[in-house]
DNA sequence: TTGTATAATGTAATGCATTACATTCAAGCA
DNA sequence: TGCTTGAATGTAATGCATTACATTATACAA
């Protein structure tokens, strides 16, 4: 591969010419600089970024950390994010932490080594340590998006959930239906907290009880849908709900297979409700109501966000982004045999 | 950041030794590598990469690319090759083409420079100029996984596709299917065409005709799959499918839902096929009949190979594993007013 | 014309780890 | 005891781009 030096020799000026020609044009002649590009087209340079890097302190890459590569919710947000990235010369290094530990410390390692510039979190499941300690310590260009934090204040991206969960529940109670049930996600995690916020304060508004048996945890993924639905929908007719908001797509498709299995109708015996739109709830039987992020926006959002971190801009502490409700074929009207609307 | 100096400096030795108590710890006597290892813990050293890789011309990083990261048919490949990188001490980039020539070009680049090793492609759809220009010339480690260039004999895992197309040809065959259509990949690449190699000659051996236009082609997606299905699905009786063998799921269930909207039961009156055997499957309704491929697998072989590649070992041109057909809900005996079964 | 300010370019130090080569030291042998 | 040999360690060059500082060239003013 060829080096500064051999571009220097081809133009017949200084290596420190052509570092400027390329890094600040504006400092060389014109005739340099048209001297040097051709120069370097002809013995074929490209800078060795290790070098680079070296000398600058930085590595131009931002690690972004999620729970899943599998889920395709976060497939969009990657995308917005690689885009902003690339525009701006930034590299993008997925991490997958899959609920390890292990491999989360490991990406954070890769800060003070400068191998990467700063990190982008699609996950509150790490070690709260590793960013607190990070954080603190070395002032650690880190940024939230979907998830977060309660206990730290760290710039982050995300939509209002306690809303965008009222919204879905009173969508629910404007069908009539009354026994309104959720699967939430983990509930160690504070969006899955805020949803069942907003879904008990809707519930309340409405004037709705809320049985405790009508709140049980998922893990977002198909499965737990499926069993969690199965649960629900194995209780008593009086008590079983007509309505259920789910905290992810993939559990509501999920709890659609078990409504199926008991055969029990989506919408007609029973509404469901998803939430963030995945490419498939357009596909699956019956076509899924949802509340939708702004998936691609949360990804550009995000990055801008910890370029300009980078850049020590004035970041905002939070960015908040609006949701939607997207009203398909899984929700319906109460059944007939339900309770009399409110007076 | 305290560099390799701070630590010879704490364990009163030279740059040199502590570089070789860590990269070759029995050329160090016991005494000394302990000496530096207390010093590392006690001055919080840890190398730095840029450095080391500016010096070793490597960057322990594989660059990964694939045409679509929000596909899931990737993931579980993804999480394969990753778990073998991590574990070898490498380093994975993920890279989305999108189908965008630039971005292949971008990562290819990485190459020359030291910011990457090798290349892992999962698919065929970039300029072939780069791969036989880059593999020509300075001689890349690349090792390609599901798709191959056929012009190209470069190291693959991949699966038996006429085989694979075969068996699902065959099992239709064998329920009494007699028009037997398929929704192919996109066209331009050698797995597609593999896979109605096999299709055509399992049906020639089964003695059954292939109308011409039982044979479209889609992109992998759901909405291709919806819209070819549409088109499959508005034949002539006489003429329209009984069966129709897809080349992913998601087209599998895109095909589910145009047969829906036309009040086509699957599988009473349409049996449906599809390909990957991706999460999804076992959810929709009905659940799907698949071509199940050992993703993982996938992912780690190729890492394997790759890792082989750049070890300078010897590497197989090609491995083949072996694929399943998962038989669920979505294919059923040919509708009774079918054509009499062969003699 | 000489001096000064400014732009353009060059020189050389720098970032950090690795490693060829040089040196030291101790063990083993005659 | 003196010499050989090999292990252990040290010295210094190396990889490449960047940039502070030094130098030269150019333009303009006095």
């Amino acid at each position: 591969m060829p080096t500064i030096k051999d571009v220097a020799l081809a133009a017949d000026c200084s290596t420190a010419t052509v570092s400027r020609a390329l890094a600040n044009p504006e400092k060389v002649t014109e005739a340099t600089r048209k001297r040097v590009a051709s120069a370097i087209a002809k013995v074929g340079y490209s800078p060795n970024l290790a070098a680079r890097n070296l000398r600058r302190s930085e590595s131009r890459t931002i690690v972004v950390l999620l729970p899943d590569i599998a889920n395709p919710f976060f497939s969009e947000i990657i995308a917005g994010l690689e885009d902003v990235a690339h525009r701006e010369g930034y590299r993008v290094l997925l991490g997958d932490c899959e609920h390890d530990t292990g491999r989360a410390q490991a990406y954070f390692d890769l800060l003070p080594t400068n191998q990467a510039d700063g990190i982008i979190l699609l996950t509150a499941e790490i070690p709260l340590a590793l960013v607190t300690q990070q954080a603190r310590g070395s002032q650690i260009p880190l940024v939230m998006a979907c998830e977060y934090f309660d206990q730290l204040t760290l710039p982050t991206v995300r939509i209002d959930n306690p809303l965008a969960a009222a919204r879905a529940v009173e969508y629910l109670s404007s069908l009539g239906h009354r026994r309104i049930a959720t699967i939430t996600g983990p509930m160690q995690n504070p969006i899955c907290i805020d949803r069942v916020k907003g879904y008990r304060s809707e519930m309340a508004r409405q004037n709705l009880p809320v049985n405790s048996r009508w709140v049980v945890e998922g893990d977002f993924g198909f499965l737990s849908g499926y069993q969690q639905g199965q649960g629900l929908l194995a209780m008593p007719s009086e008590e079983r709900p007509s309505a259920i908001f789910c905290h992810s797509d993939e559990m509501a498709i999920g709890l659609m297979k078990a409504a199926r299995d008991a055969s029990i109708r989506v919408p007609e015996d029973l509404s469901v409700i998803g939430f963030d739109n995945i490419g498939l709830s357009e596909y699956c039987q019956p076509e899924l109501t949802t509340v939708s992020q702004p998936r691609d926006e949360i990804g550009r959002c995000a990055m801008r966000l910890l370029l300009d971190v980078l850049r020590k801009k004035q970041v905002p502490h939070q960015q908040v982004l609006s949701t939607q409700l997207i009203v398909r074929a899984s929700t319906a009207p109460a059944p007939a045999p339900a309770p009399a609307p409110r007076a």
